[in-house]
This record gives structure tokens, sequence and C-alpha cells, in this order.
DNA sequence: CGTGCCGCTGACCGTCCGGTCAAAGATTTC
DNA sequence: GAAATCTTTGACCGGACGGTCAGCGGCACG
């Protein structure tokens, strides 16, 4: 995720094969997005600003503005550094692999995701709340032709009686929600469950096993 | 919904006993809380501004903000008489009906909402997203309050063996994730399905019987 | 029909915020 | 170690935004 955020599509020209980087350069442009991913997702586009991105990177309003040429610019810099990680999980599920097998480790990776990284997928979030104004194209193309893609795969195992025949896509978007849910909505997930809840995500595995196991078995 | 927001806890004093509002007062303090919540859900509380909000009611800012004392007043308004509305379904959930059935009646409602108050469900997973700072009290408290009678009342269900014993709390969560995903969500689940998907509501509520009902079988 | 209150508004204020710029350091290169 | 280049910054700008205010209009009631 770092990496990919770091690297990919901070330049939008498709000439990116070598943007020569000083160590320098490197270090403070870490420091800006992980900064702006901070800051971000827990505000949301609108709600941060330069100079709280600034200061929580360790930087000076105007050093950032070197870096990148707009607050747009970083937030763009986030999105498109962010999507393929967030679909590597699913382009991961293996047709010729087993597939309940396929579908309970495409649930696992995800939530993990949610534990691991979920700052991420806040950003997502409220990209999407938002109507994605900076990422329709990239849903309706990338990602829709990955989720149809997918979709055929399940379909297939459920033709061949391998797994039960629910709808694909909206097996696909089950998993997100309940995923995401737990790192969207950590803060209400939380507060319910008490101050002597503890980590909610051990609890959360077990559920999402005996879920997804129920509703796929043949 | 709308009633609630109107009347509800506009006013912080306890005495709200009889707060006489005259016929204009009440008609335009409806059209800024509808207003409001249209900009605030679609926007975030940072990126709405008193003058869309003023717009879209067609009123002038200076008259918003004579019915309301600030930006946040009205943000107030609409949240804290969302509340309860959002929390009717739950606590419908009937501790002598028929398990299964008072489970399901509570996803097939939850869906209703998403599918009739989109709005509601996004000005709600705005506000959570950012870590809920105007909500706090209400989610620790009230909402925590209500989720943990009824997973007692799931409990003993469960005790029973009339449903699956499956963890109460993240059965609640489960329900809110996937039922909430397609209101805040609903951009994505769009793009995903196509656009040939038509209304993707029908299709979810299918899918979400087949699944808690496969869930729920003890 | 006058008078008093409720509803409404244009003009304005101070602050915040994204972004610019000229110039002052660093750093690298030869 | 000087020239050239890269990095950093204080000061500033213009527009947006939340909020105020003095006063105007109209509706309601005697």
């Amino acid at each position: 995720m770092d990496k990919a955020a770091t690297d990919s599509a901070t330049d939008p020209e498709p000439e990116d094969a070598a943007p020569p980087r000083s160590r320098i350069q490197r270090r403070n442009r870490q420091a800006i997005l992980d900064a702006a991913l901070e800051v971000f997702s827990a505000q949301g586009f609108r709600g941060a600003t330069l100079d709280r991105i600034a200061e929580v990177a360790g930087l000076s309003k105007p050093n950032l503005l070197y870096y990148f040429a707009s607050k747009e610019a970083i937030h763009m810099a986030l999105l498109s550094g962010l999507l393929d990680t967030w679909l590597d999980p699913l382009r991961a599920i293996d047709p010729a692999g087993e597939p309940e097998a396929e579908i309970m480790a495409y649930v696992r990776r995800k939530l993990q995701m949610s534990r691991d990284y979920p700052r991420e997928s806040r950003l997502f979030a409220n990209e999407i709340l938002q109507g994605a104004p900076r990422m329709r194209a990239a849903i309706e193309g990338e990602l829709k032709a990955l989720v149809d893609d997918k979709a055929a795969v399940i379909r297939g195992w459920q033709a061949a009686g391998r797994i039960a025949p629910v709808h694909p896509h909206h097996l696909i978007f089950s998993i997100w929600a309940l995923t995401q849910h737990y790192a969207d909505f950590d803060m209400q997930v939380r507060a319910v469950l008490g101050p002597g809840g503890g980590d909610p995500f051990p609890e959360a595995a077990r559920f999402l096993d005996t879920l997804f196991g129920r509703l796929l078995a043949p």
C-alpha cells in the first residue's frame, strides 16, 4: 500500500517510466502522503486543511505545495495509489481453487485489511459516500470489470453445484459491507461493545466464518 | 422521520413542552431541515455551506440564521431527530415473537429504510466515519443500551435453541452493515451492477433473506 | 387604520484556507 | 570553493464562509 501510494499515478502523464526522485524527495513525498491519509480519512476532503496536513507531516505549507501541485493532487495521488492495493485480495481469488476456501480466504484477507488499514478504508468510504466525484471512472471501469470477472467465476462454481447459488454480485457486496464495516464504523462498533469489549476483530472473524460458511454450503 | 427531525430536540432546554410555532415557522424550519439533510448527507458537515443550504431551501442565508442559531445547530437538530427514527425498527423486535421471523422482519425494515431514506443513512455514516464528534454520547448511551437489551433477547432465543448461537452483537452489526451498505455505497453498487442493472433493492432483499435464513437456522 | 411584533434582507465583518512568490538556505557538482 | 540546482520559508493574496446587524416590510390584532 505505502509503496503503491508513493510511486504509482502521482504523475498523470503516461510517461512515468523514470521519475528520478532524490532520497529527500521520496522521504518528504511519503511523509506528506502519510499525513494526508491520516487527515483526509478522519476529516474528509473538505474537512482536511493543508495547514493540518503540513503540521502532521512536519513540513511547512508552502513546502507541501512544492511537492504537490494542490490539495486535489495529494488526494488524487492517495486514491489512485489505493484502488489497486484495495482490490488485490479480490484479484487473488483463484478460479482453479476450492470454491468455498477461496471465498473464505477473501473474506479473511479483507477483514485483515480493515484491521490493518482502517484509514485507507475510511478514505475510500468517504469518497464513495459523496458519490465518488474523483473515482467514478475507476469504479465504473476497472472495479466493475474485475467484479464482473470474479462474479463469472463464482457463477461457474455455482453451476457445478460446488457452492450455494446466491447472487454473485450481492455476495461480493456483502463481503465488502461486512468487512469494511469494522473499519469504517469502528467507533460505533467499539462504543456498542463497551469499554471492556477489547479488540472486536477476533470475534468478527469467527462470526464471518460462520456466516459465510453457512451461506456458501451448497 | 420528518416529524421527528422537525420537532424533537431542536431546543436543548428540557422545557420544550410547548414551543409555540406559527404555521410559517413550521414550514420554514421544515424546509431548512430538508435542505440541510440533502446537503449535509451529500457533502458532509464541513463540505456543506450555509449558502448552499439556503439556496436549496429557497431562503436567504440570514433568514436561515433567523431560524437556527448556527450551522452546528441545524446539524444537531437533524442528528438528534434522526437517531430515534433510525432505531425504531430495532426497538420493534418483539421478545415474545417467533425469533427468526422477528429478525428477518428487522432486516427487511432496515433495508426498506436504506431504500426510502438513503440521505438519512448517509448523514449517519458521515458522522460515524469522522468518529461521531457530535453523537458520541447518544451512541455510548442510548444506542448501546438498546443493542445490549436486544442482544440479551437474542441470547435467550439461542439458549432455547430456537436460532443458531452466533454472537448477538456481531449479528446486529452484520444487519446494519449489509442493509446500510445499499444506501451509503449506493453509487458503487449501481456502478458495479452496470447501467442495465435497474433497481438493486429487490435482488438485495432476496439475497439478504437467503443469507440470514441460512445464518439463523438452528 | 394604526401599531406592534414577526419575518426577512442587503451589506458588511473577521477568519480561514488554498495557493503564490521572492528570496534565503542547503546540497550537489565540477 | 564557486556555480548551479534543489529545498524551504515568511509574508502575502483573494476568495469563500460562518455569522452579525440595522432596518425594512407585512401580517395580525385591537
